[in-house]
DNA sequence: TCTATTGTTCGATTATATTCGAATAATAGA
DNA sequence: TCTATTATTCGAATATAATCGAACAATAGA
């Protein structure tokens, strides 16, 4: 828990971060974090078990996705919006406008 | 084998095609598609076991990234252009293009 | 120092995916 | 009808991922 692992630009693959990006509530964190800029993960106010969202918040940043800022007992993350629009550009955009062009019931239970 | 399932627009969704995006050998058959337009399994000249790339494409089928036309003994298949880019815009080519901008030295294995 | 707060990590369970040989299906052509 | 071609499906083994309670870690503040 001292360290979080961060890939480095040359670390990061498309597969990795689409992979990470391919479950709901995933997309739900990082919906939140687009529109809501860096957040601590509380105030993300997520439903379920804290196991489970650590859990997603670990494969998200382990892909290059978000970034987390330790700052005393909190964590505060963040999507790693310069280092994606580098490698995959356009991506995030067009994943982040597709949540809003279609309903995705499944992420509102 | 008779009929192959292919998703309506309202079954498709974006976690489950970003997931089927998130397999090199899936990238690669859809780079390939994409560069070359339709073509049948064979001629896409994919190394690997037949049942093992058969899985693949039924993955990519079933997502609603590909479309599969029977013609005789073979299958056609190509990417739902029209489908992704009204359901997600921007998303496959922003795909595409990352593909280029980067190195995937696993797909070329 | 004691306690509350905020998350992570561990470990076990369950679920889902990948892989690939063998069998099968469908068709074309001789 | 027989055979070759093209690809899917089956089934079993292996691998990977999701879930979540319980234990742990780090810090803030009383």
């Amino acid at each position: 828990m001292r360290t979080l692992y961060h890939p480095s630009l040359q670390e990061m693959s498309l597969p990795t971060v689409l992979y990470a990006l391919s479950d709901p509530i995933r997309l739900d964190i990082v919906r939140r974090l687009a529109e809501n800029g860096e957040q601590s993960c509380g105030a993300l106010n997520l439903s379920g078990p804290k196991s489970t969202l650590s859990h997603h918040f670990k494969v998200l940043r382990e892909s290059g996705v978000i970034q987390t800022r330790i700052e005393g007992t909190q964590r505060c993350i963040s999507i790693r919006n310069k280092d994606l629009n580098a490698l995959f550009p356009g991506l995030l955009d067009a994943v982040l406008h597709s949540l809003d062009n279609k309903n995705y019931a499944e992420l509102k239970k």
